[in-house]
DNA sequence: GCCTCACATTGCATTTTGCAAGCGACTGCA
DNA sequence: TGCAGTCGCTTGCAAAATGCAATGTGAGGC
């Protein structure tokens, strides 16, 4: 597991987001519940990309601890929990945005998924606004 | 070495994005570039964060094999390599203040650098020029 | 010719990842 | 009441990435 103190600790805000988010899965979770809605973990590890099981459970925990998602039971279901962005979450929000609009311009493979990247170009602020508060697609 | 087919193809911008700058030591060479105005292997290494030279060498040679870098002859000294941001790689700029940004809101360490993002709370738009064609600070 | 600098490679121990299997609490249903 | 199925999560282990120190190479400088 990823450990508290694997951060760096040079001042740098770009290396402190990086603490936080660089690797190749945590912003895919942050990816779901914006764009997908996502807030469990089976509909986690049901995305496209098949993240392993210890390192889902790892990259949740990791960021209930640095503050940018929220775990709590679900009140309809006891075994279930449900995983909410928290306002540092959310605030992530362009930060997606703007890798989104970036992929969309350079990624050129057959196959690329257009419809986000066309929604940001006509609405900014709306999509924003969609991606602070989810709801499921 | 980060192996070229270690990429994902699931179509999403987000995956294409992390496929290229996804792990804890490309966006700061990114970074040296763009807000520092780095452009050789030595001045990379010497940076803060201390990265090892094999890491280095293999980040500099993907992001030259994704198309976000450009690795010239220094004309004045046969010895040195110059490395530039593409224009793929200038497009980055936005991505990267828009971390600055969320770091320098949420990142509440002592110690931590106001500096650039004071620079982008009063001239956004100058501090993107700026970092798009960077000089040495 | 010898020294230094800049870029780069190598070897090896440690850490992280990927993958498959399994576990305990809970639910829905007969 | 029993029991199969779901949900969140853990474990074991092989493979890959990382951290680290040492070494190599090729171009100048003196």
């Amino acid at each position: 597991m990823k450990t508290e103190n694997s951060k760096r600790s040079t001042g740098c805000p770009v290396a402190f987001g990086l603490d936080c988010f660089g690797d190749r899965w945590t912003l895919l979770v942050i990816r779901d519940m914006m764009v997908h809605g996502k807030r469990t973990y089976s509909a986690f590890l049901a995305s496209e990309e098949q993240v392993a099981t210890n390192i889902l459970i790892s990259r949740l925990k990791q960021l209930e601890a640095d503050g940018i998602v929220n775990k709590e039971r679900d009140p309809n279901n006891r075994r279930s929990y449900i995983y909410s962005l928290t306002q540092k979450g959310q605030d992530l929000a362009p930060v997606l945005l703007e890798i989104i609009r970036w992929g969309g311009k350079h990624d050129s493979r057959e196959g690329a998924k257009r419809k986000i990247v066309d929604q940001l170009e006509q609405d900014q602020e709306g999509l924003e606004q969609q991606l602070r508060s989810p709801s499921p697609d």
